[in-house]
DNA sequence: TAGAATTACGCTCTACGTAACTATC
DNA sequence: GATAGTTACGTAGAGCGTAATTCTA
């Protein structure tokens, strides 16, 4: 099964264009990022990265994982936001999720 | 963000009826299945389920949530079939995956 | 030589299992 | 008492960061 994680650092290397960009907007650093997408390389089998300079680029195979990816990232996200919208109308609280660990509700 | 892992226990409930059933789908105890849905349920800030005798009932949150976590699931296996179609057409490697852990390539 | 990526290594935290406990039929 | 679920606790492994290394414009 792929993992969201690794499929999170695709998506944003394929919009940004560089891994440290990725790792940026991710709030990793650069070798967390690249780690996460070797292990994905490793996991998948495939190769979804070549070397272009000092760049890189996404391969045909990562182009394909990368369009997939940001759909299930995209449903994800909706997902949260629906069951948010659905506890917020039936029960009126306010959470504050800080890491996805729960501060505080009133 | 909500977590995949916990998605598909969700998912295996709102399948099965049972918590125990769920955990046996997925390889995994019961406790452990448990702890996922109590945390998945803590992350959300939503009740997911209600103990129903000594069986479990998911309420109408976790109804809404477990349709969302099919598709995604749903998804995520597609892409992952999708991309093992291309690289199986345009390599013609088998890969031996156990555990996430590549395992032997030819 | 500065910027981009990878590799090496160590620490922390999570995932999971076992064991013990609670509750319902 | 058997079955279903939860809580407590310990351990192995994954995730992440820092440091060191490689490569290219």
């Amino acid at each position: 099964m792929l993992d969201v994680t690794r499929l999170r650092v695709l998506d944003a290397v394929a919009r940004l264009g560089s891994v440290t960009a990725a790792a940026k907007e991710l709030h990793y650093t650069q070798p967390t990022a690249s780690h996460h997408l070797a292990r994905l390389e490793a996991e998948t089998g495939a190769r979804l990265l070549q070397r272009a300079g000092r760049r890189v680029r996404l391969t045909p195979a990562g182009q394909l994982l990368a369009g997939r990816a940001a759909e299930i990232i995209g449903r994800i996200d909706a997902a949260g936001n629906e069951l948010a919208a659905h506890v917020g109308l039936t029960t009126g609280l306010v959470r504050l999720v800080l890491q996805r660990q729960l501060v505080c509700v009133w």
